[in-house]
DNA sequence: TTGAAAGCGCTAACAC
DNA sequence: GTGTTAGCGCTTTCAA
């Protein structure tokens, strides 16, 4: 049993293939009502689908979007930018053909020339995470990059804004009473979210017109094991240097931050406070206490993408990739500094354990219950 | 400037389409070497690529395959099914083409039209964990079902060995010379993996001359946080019961088992011994001490279903899942039992802090080095 | 060893 | 309001 083609519904309901495509269509409606019922009757009754092979090849036009990636797919890490274009593409009838090149530029260029093959409509290249790409040579003009942005320009694109996501994550820190605030970095050499997001760390402490300690910036490999030795170093200054607030490159080395202070008998957040960033699922939320963190706005950004690859929203600058903001997600991990003689003490105060136990800007914060079970 | 048809091709090399179409697909050589370089290089100049369109319409074959999943795509978890079949599909000159339904049977339905009229040469039915799923009306015969099973039969399908998978983990411990072994299970009612999980546990214990304690099979929900109010449960039995060994229904509820230890001061694996299920990625290998547990063998599933739907590996069955086995990967969280005295001695001894620390078949643990810096 | 030509299933310009 | 028909770009039979 071959699947029904145009011609059979035709015949089944008594007119020609051209009035079964136009109410198909919905074309502008020359067709008589009585007709356009007994089409879709006949249409349903021979379970018809059109064949949307056919209709690209006359069309040109295959409705069908290449999404490229680095290995946002096949990683458990930013597959919600895939939720986010997939959601986008399919409000708007598209399919998403997914070709994962897992880093390889061969693979890459091979994907380019599939994605050419099958006339796609679109392109949009994804990278894992926030970085400068060169664009593989051949992608179609329109194409629009996620999560990344063309080292050459040329293309639109859609980014994290890291720089106001480190301004936030050091801002909570600074709005629950720390003074001394350290960023736990990333010890890799590329990602621009590193330089960005300290870049919002010292703008939010000038801000506060809290003195920048460059003892407190430190760097490690990102891992949890990386975290945990950087937090180290930290907590290994001496106590009126010593951090009380640790803002971290990301949850992972996070992980770290909290295992170090376990092994110190800290406990977080009344001993020591800290802010993670990429609000990673299945981790942020399960650590003890609940971190407070950064979130990666991966669903917006691959919905943002699709639209603007789908034409469906007119944004987007080759010259500039559009940022996007990411929201700070408020756990348990942040509450105010332990009660002893600070550096300094220009700040408002709030430095006991008794004080109001947030000052989180527009929402209270659930505040850890410590040791009590 | 338009992409060069095979017509052009033909006009610059001073060829029919035909042998355009013969050389460049590779068709037993009927034509001359010499017409056959210069085709080559009339494509190359003119960067001829063959519309995917126009031959699938004509060959009735798309060289697409679609997988539909409920959740795999843009979830941080199982994505490396996506990986496989994604890396099966490319060895073969294939495309993919997905569909992320969010489990709404809405979504589906669409899915499985779009699929059919996208005229895809195969499809896989892919879900989250493992399961028995009700295969959408339409789907088309040869689909493969990918870490879940057809409730009515039907279609072949690939899914972890988790009965298998439990008893390695029971063994494990077994093996590291525990008796008193607890299963952390999920009370989330459906999942088959918790029951074959469980069967496996019991079967371990059965093979060691184990008597199963039923006090030492807790339910909790399936996170972190119900992994610690189940785990706290077990460390709350009288000592000459308490488990020595714990194996957890996944490595998100051994995260809370490792809370609730440390909030008691035991370490692990000096006074507790654990082993998850799932390596799920940036979490078990990150924990402190690292995570000894069981893999899901996603990407082997991923690429096993795939080449089955390709017809390029003869095998699955429509009347029985295919299991996969799921490794053993050991980290640092089982060791020997503390000292101390056993409720029952009939076991091979090795109960002293001192003897080996692992007994592990094939494999030294790399054991963790507690509290010290 | 090569070429002419017939479609694959559809849409849309153009007739009626 | 409705139908005829010419392609979209390719593969493949058949003839030369």
């Amino acid at each position: 049993m071959g699947r029904a083609r145009i011609f059979d519904v035709a015949a089944a309901a008594g007119v020609s293939v051209t009035t079964v495509s136009l109410v198909l269509n919905n074309a502008q409606s020359r067709i008589s009502e009585d007709t356009r019922q007994r089409v879709r009757e006949a249409a349903d009754a021979v379970g018809y689908s059109a064949s949307a092979v056919a209709r690209g090849l006359r069309t040109q036009r295959t409705r069908i979007v290449g999404l490229i990636s680095d290995q946002i797919a096949t990683t458990p890490f930013a597959g919600r930018m895939l939720a986010g274009a997939q959601d986008a593409a399919r409000e708007n009838a598209h399919m998403v053909m997914l070709v994962d090149t897992g880093g390889d530029a061969e693979v890459e260029a091979e994907a380019v020339r599939a994605m050419t093959a099958q006339q796609v409509d679109a392109v949009l290249y994804a990278a894992m995470w926030h970085r400068a790409a060169t664009a593989p040579a051949g992608l179609p003009a329109g194409t629009v990059m996620l999560d990344c942005y063309p080292a050459a320009g040329g293309f639109r694109s859609v980014v994290p804004d890291d720089r106001a996501g480190g301004e936030a994550a050091v801002r909570e820190l600074i709005a629950a009473g720390h003074t001394r605030i350290a960023y736990l970095d990333t010890s890799d050499p590329e990602p621009i979210a590193s330089r960005l997001r300290h870049e919002g760390y010292l703008a939010a402490l000038a801000e506060a017109g809290i003195d920048v300690d460059p003892a407190l910036h430190v760097r490690g490999e990102t891992s949890a094991q990386g975290g945990r030795e950087a937090a180290d170093r930290l907590l290994d200054l001496p106590e009126a240097q010593r951090p009380t607030g640790i803002f971290c490159f990301n949850d992972r080395m996070a992980i770290g931050v909290y295992t170090a202070a376990h092994r110190r008998g800290l406990d977080i957040p009344r001993d020591l406070s800290v802010v993670g960033y990429d609000d990673q699922q299945l981790v942020a939320a399960e650590l003890d206490p609940p971190l407070t963190t950064i979130a990666l706005p991966h669903y917006e950004m691959g919905r943002w993408a699709m639209e603007v690859a789908l034409g469906v929203r007119a944004e987007g600058d080759e010259d500039a990739p559009h940022r996007m903001e990411c929201p700070v997600i408020r756990r348990d991990s942040v509450g105010p500094p332990p009660a002893q003689v600070a550096k300094r003490d220009r700040r408002r105060a709030s430095h006991t354990t008794e004080g109001p136990r947030s000052a989180a800007p527009d929402q209270v914060t659930d505040v850890g219950v410590g040791h009590q079970e």
